[in-house]
DNA sequence: TAGATTGTTAATCGATTAACAATC
DNA sequence: TAGATTGTTAATCGATTAACAATC
């Protein structure tokens, strides 16, 4: 028998609830902001309260993967903050390749954000010959010819698709073959994927939507709340 | 009694659950692909199949807001195409501002993805006087002191905000101020708004950490799988 | 008619919340 | 000690799935 009925406090044997991971996100974000305000400890309900959401909430999303809370007390910042990297994966750092180098690219390719949280573009791919060979924000511009080639020679894990949509699932079939674990798939359309690999879709025009949609929600809620009477 | 029981097949008395507003912005993206590939028709099973869900979920959803299937036949493309957009209020036109005219909003503005599905950016607002009063792939920039004038002038509705995270929150606030609808947040910080006004977040280092928080998660199920055998 | 697929109900599953003893 | 806050259990809530009669 391998394996005790209780999960160790650090390393939990089993999958942890999908609503859970990005919220851990948000925990880490707002934990790094008080930390840099000076605030060494929080509690449940001061960040529950910060985010929108229950102290019940954020107890359990945590105790998923262990104590670390001081009752009477709190959280300290510092080991809340190592504990959330270490089950995100970014207490250590990922090298990222972003295919695609048009408008939106290019943009993400001087994005500061995603070094301060552990990626580093490491490799850039396009079809243009005009863009390939030069660094655009330091990042090295290849041919999608060599990306097999090059993002297994660099070590990369990670990708990002900003190609056009129409392009979108052959890049990720050739990503997938250089043994790539996750994408982020930024072009319109839903891409396939193996099991293996982790997809993540985001889709601006789509967000625009929720947008409009949760306006006329709202609207729908208070008719059906005030109807009726 | 200015109510029926039972809702009224094409404008819901009820908000929606939560959940199935990012399901209908996917069945729409997918019919309007469906469509443009010639397909006048397509099913529950075909459409789950395509998003990775069951046909059950898709029907469920469609019913939420009324009655557009032939059973025996499925569901025609083009009805649920107009049907969806109206649910999701793109059935007509949205002006769009931009907040933050950098690296990631100058890359948005550029953007054809939005146009395509309603949202017309109507405006750009920026601090930098060396940008104001110049066009940026057609939308004019306005300084960040006209926002509230112009905002109105314009009956803008939507906002993107694309600042960095220290501005975000006084951007939101002068924002909320015009009377606006709703907020994209694309600075890596929550931000907090009244009731009325729709808020969605979007941050690209969270998104890429959900792409690690899968693969490990992935490794944690495997663990837990082969475990104790 | 036989085959396909819907709309809908009831059963299942998973996630959130409330409550509270244990702890500092 | 009194006050604050955790970790955890049980109750509640909401969302997903399975099943099937109704329909074309």
């Amino acid at each position: 028998m391998s394996r005790s009925k209780k999960k160790p406090a650090d390393s939990p044997d089993d999958a942890l609830p999908k609503a859970v991971g990005h919220r851990l996100s948000l925990y880490l974000r707002e934990l790094q902001r008080l930390l840099s305000d000076g605030q060494e400890t929080t509690s449940s309900g001061r960040l529950g309260q910060l985010l929108g959401i229950s102290d019940a909430q954020v107890r359990k999303d945590l105790t998923y993967f262990g104590h670390f809370g001081y009752p009477g007390v709190g959280y300290r910042c510092d080991e809340l903050i190592d504990a959330i990297r270490r089950i995100l994966g970014t207490d250590h750092r990922w090298k990222v390749a972003m295919i695609g180098v048009g408008n939106l690219g290019r943009a993400l390719l001087g994005y500061r954000g995603f070094a301060q949280q552990s990626f580093d573009l490491a490799a850039a791919f396009d079809v243009d010959q005009s863009l390939v060979g030069r660094p655009i924000d330091e990042v090295m511009v290849y041919h999608l010819d060599s990306l097999d080639e090059t993002v297994r020679r660099l070590r990369i894990k990670l990708a990002m698709i900003a190609v056009p949509a129409t392009a979108a699932q052959e890049v990720a079939d050739r990503l997938v073959s250089t043994g790539i674990e996750g994408v982020v798939n930024f072009a319109p359309v839903t891409i396939q994927l193996p099991e293996g690999v982790s997809l993540i879709g985001v889709d601006l025009a789509i967000e625009m939507e929720q947008l409009t949609f949760a306006a006329l929600n709202r609207l729908r809620e208070d008719r059906s709340a005030t109807d009726g009477d």
